[in-house]
DNA sequence: CCTATGATTAGATAATTATCTAATTAGATT
DNA sequence: AATCTAATTAGATAATTATCTAATCATAGG
């Protein structure tokens, strides 16, 4: 990570309004910006400010339900960015984390046979993420599915439709809310 | 970490200039005042504003020989700050937000009167999510409930039903979809 | 199409702050 | 004591920004 970048982001977390928010989605989960604002005893447009800034460094994210948008905090980033700062000074940082387009045709090519269905689950994380992402890109983005969608649609790759599911869920390619399945938004994704 | 310590640090860290002082210590090791002005291109009393906000945030220290004062970096300070960063908003963060049994008796005592109606509604959001949970448990979890059945549950208490029941949505204590509410589960409450 | 609701944008204001030059302080050396 | 060197403080200025109110936008539901 480049210099402006931290800067960026220290900036924007120091403040004592937004880590107050951070702390309110930490301990809350979801808010919308009315409870936010409420809570903290600031007006709306106060928050919404504060929340672009947030949004800027991709620590929060939005999803809508009608007309109300829920914040969440992008807990992975946080972890990231704390690892950043002890590597202040140096400079070959994060290369090791990007994979490129021919890494990924290779894997692809090694896991998933040639009536497109998954060989085998790979043990290795960065290569799952790469399978994982594969089959999520089947899925429409912004839509609602109820749970035997999702299985429907993973049992075209994999047998074990529940345990890829899961981890949709726990490597942040989507979000469940009561028993609907709807994917993040790119970003979030680890990959 | 309590909350003001955090913001001073990221907003001491939040800055170009800065980043660049704790770059060059952590590649250079120690340098002295005019040296770092030197490389950075700034004058030196710009550089001891700096250094003094690096001091009050203990990240450097200082070690004078002869004229010369040599600044170095804290490492070990900076590992347990990256630390605290992913615990943002845990814990004692949020103190002033914990409500105690104790509290919710007084204010309970203060705003309702004998025969069991509110006196006022208190300004302080603290207090009024307490009268707000109060009035609420009157309530069924589970169960659906027609816009005019939570007014007249709501007048039991207080004759503002239409204010306390935007105020039970707003601040995440129940649900409306299409004229019917449902209780949030308890721990959507901000209480 | 109309209305209600929640979010955002525009614009204003007051507070904070990064930087400079000029003046002052603190040690060290002669 | 007189002088040199490096650091700090004082004071000024320009830029940034947190917050508010008022206005506008976007979506949902009739």
């Amino acid at each position: 990570m480049q210099l402006d970048k931290l800067v960026h982001f220290h900036k924007t977390v120091g403040n004592h309004t937004r880590l107050r928010i951070i702390g309110l989605l930490k301990e809350g989960g979801a808010l919308h910006g009315q409870a936010i604002a409420g809570k903290l005893g600031l007006t709306p447009p106060t928050i919404s400010h504060h929340l672009t800034k947030l949004k800027e460094i991709d620590i929060v994210y939005q999803r809508r339900d009608k007309n109300t948008i829920y914040y969440a905090l992008n807990e992975r980033k946080l972890d990231l960015l704390a690892e950043a700062i002890t590597r202040l000074g140096d400079d070959d940082m994060n290369e090791e984390l990007q994979v490129t387009d021919e890494e990924k045709h290779k894997v692809l090519n090694n896991f998933i046979g040639t009536d497109g269905r998954i060989k085998s689950m790979p043990a290795q994380l960065k290569k799952r993420l790469i399978i994982l992402e594969h089959i999520i890109k089947g899925l429409e983005a912004g839509k609602s599915y109820p749970e035997p969608k999702i299985n429907e649609h993973i049992k075209q790759f994999h047998d074990d439709f529940a345990t890829i599911r899961r981890e949709f869920i726990m490597h942040q390619f989507m979000t469940r809310d009561k028993g609907y399945y709807e994917l993040n938004p790119r970003e979030l994704w680890l990959i």
